[in-house]
DNA sequence: TCACTTTGCTTCGAATTCGAAGCATGGGGG
DNA sequence: CCCCCATGCTTCGAATTCGAAGCAAAGTGA
């Protein structure tokens, strides 16, 4: 499976602009936006999505490996900042009723609050950051080549490496 | 200075889809050209780019600020990662000639090598992580708008908290 | 020249992230 | 029922990042 390839295709100047400009742009928009959420909140972009989406799942509940699923980060990962936001007060945890080995993040009213208090000026954020510097066509756009993007990635990309297998 | 604010303006279908389009989708992309660079060069993005902005300048140099001016990190995050790359022999450093404050880091042969040979390969998966997945025109267009962002960001973000003024 | 500020870099401790390894429960197939 | 693997989560150590604080050289104004 050794692939050796030919001449590469080296990327074009527009090519060079997309790939730099959205590495450089994703690279701003995250430090204003976790700037701005941990000025006024006191907490991360990790965590106010946690809170988020806890926030919008029907039963205001959901388990690790769900939010780990399609978040941040790995599941390591997911258990440092719930165990971060439960110390904080802004979630609980409890014992799934019908399967022993899953724990459910809860968001506690002082968690909703939080989220409450901060989502305006985080979408102040967002809008000041990102969609106040394009022209309501360009959003259009760059929501239509997002999505393109994000269903290719998913299909491409492994979030998280296999499980090792016990064996061998 | 206090700012209070009327009714928040929520974003809207296409606005959210370009803004949580934006976050997965740099989050995706990232964690592939990372793990891309890792396996066939056992570099990361950050030292890629270190060793490629090093490569590009004229004199195959940039001090530490220079480096760290408008790249991932703090100045801490440089200097770090510069040892790391210097420990691996892929740069080293000199004092700077003119200014005895100054550290420059210079990309080494073997630094020019890996570069070199890890080049292709990660071009290769920028195109296959978003290029691909966009139409020609539609590159065009991101490229525009992450310029406008870009730009706008730029203009905005202070990339470093200001220095803290010895007397109070 | 002398104080004082600015600038460039490094060191330090804290926070966050990851993957590997470990533990416990759940779910079959015999 | 029992063995074995799969699944869910946590713990661990390593790596990386940050900002604050510190040090040294350079600049500035009297």
């Amino acid at each position: 499976m050794v692939r050796r390839m030919g001449e590469p295709r080296w990327l074009d100047e527009t090519e060079l602009r997309a790939w730099t400009g959205f590495l450089e742009t994703s690279d701003l928009l995250h430090r204003t936006v976790e700037r701005q959420l941990r000025e006024v909140g006191g907490i991360t972009t990790v965590q106010y999505d946690i809170l988020h989406r806890l926030n919008e799942s029907p039963e205001k509940r959901l388990c690790m490996t769900d939010l780990a699923e399609r978040l941040v980060s790995s599941r390591s990962g997911i258990t440092y900042q719930v165990a971060q936001l439960e110390k904080a007060g802004l979630l609980r945890r409890e014992d799934a009723p019908d399967d022993e080995r899953r724990v459910l993040a809860v968001i506690t009213e002082e968690g909703r609050r939080v989220l409450e208090r901060t989502a305006p000026g985080h979408v102040e954020a967002v809008r000041a950051g990102l969609l106040d510097a394009l022209t309501p066509d360009q959003v259009a756009r760059l929501a239509d080549i997002m999505d393109a993007a994000r269903a290719h990635l998913r299909g491409t990309v492994e979030l998280h490496p296999p499980r090792r297998t016990r064996s061998r």
